[in-house]
DNA sequence: CCAAAAGTGTTATATTTACACCCATGC
DNA sequence: GCATGGGTGTAAATATAACACTTTTGG
């Protein structure tokens, strides 16, 4: 057994050069968010035993690329956007996941501003579809368990930084905000508590906008405040809500 | 290419078997803490060109274990515990971090009861070391970088779930806890304020013990309520100091 | 004028911070 | 008896939580 014992450079070669290697793929849970629905963008699986079922988007990871990169890669192709949150989430290594042989799997999950008009567009391909989270009874491989696993990540991220911002249109109004932390975490919140705490972080720019064509009072639109978040985040803050 | 398009069976079996494979590996960065210090178990390697540099411990994933297991056994190996604290910490996948090829590694950090007598030993057999987070400059490949992403990770941890009792012996005074917080988070904590706030977390039980041998007035002695713990965590509960 | 959401302050409660002295033990 | 850390409470400041009504718009 080589472990317990001082690595030797010539077992290294050896085990890297020939069976200790697997395959490495990356799985991306790309969260969209609209009509008051946190969904996740799905594709069809044409892999036995799963034709029938949705399955997360994915690739291997390329030899000439990082993880991160192959995430990106694959995010990049799919929905077209180049600048989007993405976030490493946990590796997902059981011996039997993948039916094909050992594929050892990095999960990352990603915020996209669904509303954009490619994005429909893409969902109306036929390749690929946006799911509500809530209708997702089973998916390819494990993929079902991936898709949990960088959900409680992305609530735990939601408490704690304001990356909710990533979901929604540039430009959007406080009900809009609160309603996107309500369905994601679950929770009821208070209107005025709730202005208030986002107002004090200081993050929000106040437009000179409102909404147009709703059948009520119009409500100010706001916009996220990059520079101010970034030097913030330097010095850390909490976002309890 | 293969990704934008539909994924095909052929193609993944074709790069699963052939050359898109790599070699994955896990590093642990095992914490102790002795003498007001925040400690790492480090090794001396033996790969040109990092000869006489230390390195984290680790070793690959082999055919027939997750990369937890592998993480584990490095760890029981290493250290004889099985019962410690190990957490999946992220992926490090530069294509150059390591000289003999593409060696993608999962970083894990590991919390340990230093004081216990055989880890003692291991510290004087030569082949491990235990030294000063603080004095540590360099490390072979990229594990420096490693360290200081897993030690940002405790960090993190030790202000969100009461953690930090995994690295205190069994029996440990309140102000022992203190002082390990005050180490690693670099803070200074009011004493009374403290000592508050964790007797209201209700994790810590009182023994009828002091501790000896001290030149002064001894300390009340506690453990930690490992029941109560469980029961709170799925609550979720914050920790903030 | 009705429906629907916008917008706005105050009070009570809980949490956090700051701070200083006497106590028990070993030497 | 002196050095060392052990142990304790209170008051002020801050943050959080609960709560209801008027306003503006479209239809």
């Amino acid at each position: 057994m080589v472990s317990g014992s001082v690595q030797n450079i010539n077992t290294w070669l050896n085990q890297i050069q020939t069976d200790f290697k697997a395959a490495v793929s990356v799985d991306c849970v790309i969260f969209g968010y609209d009509n008051d629905a946190l969904k996740i963008l799905l594709s069809r699986c044409d892999m036995p035993p799963y034709e029938h079922d949705l399955s997360l988007l994915g690739d291997l990871v390329h030899p000439d690329e990082t993880t991160d990169e192959a995430a990106r890669r694959v995010l990049v192709n799919k929905t077209g956007f180049t600048d989007v949150f993405l976030e490493q989430v946990q590796v997902f290594s059981d011996i039997k996941r993948h039916p094909l042989g050992r594929v050892i799997t990095i999960a990352y999950y990603s915020l996209i501003k669904i509303d954009e008009d490619h994005l429909e567009h893409i969902g109306k391909s036929g390749l690929w579809e946006w799911k509500n989270v809530n209708e997702i009874q089973s998916l390819a491989f494990d993929h079902y368990n991936i898709m949990h696993t960088c959900l409680d990540k992305l609530k735990k991220q939601l408490r704690e930084q304001p990356i909710g911002f990533n979901l929604l249109p540039v430009k959007f109004s406080l009900l809009q905000l609160q309603r996107l932390y309500e369905v994601i975490l679950q929770v009821q919140l208070d209107k005025r508590n709730f202005r208030r705490k986002l107002k004090s972080l200081g993050i929000l720019k106040e437009l000179d906008e409102i909404e147009t064509s709703v059948s009520h009072r119009p409500a100010r639109l706001y916009t996220f405040d990059t520079k101010v978040y970034e030097k913030k985040k330097i010095a850390g803050f909490a976002f309890d809500l």
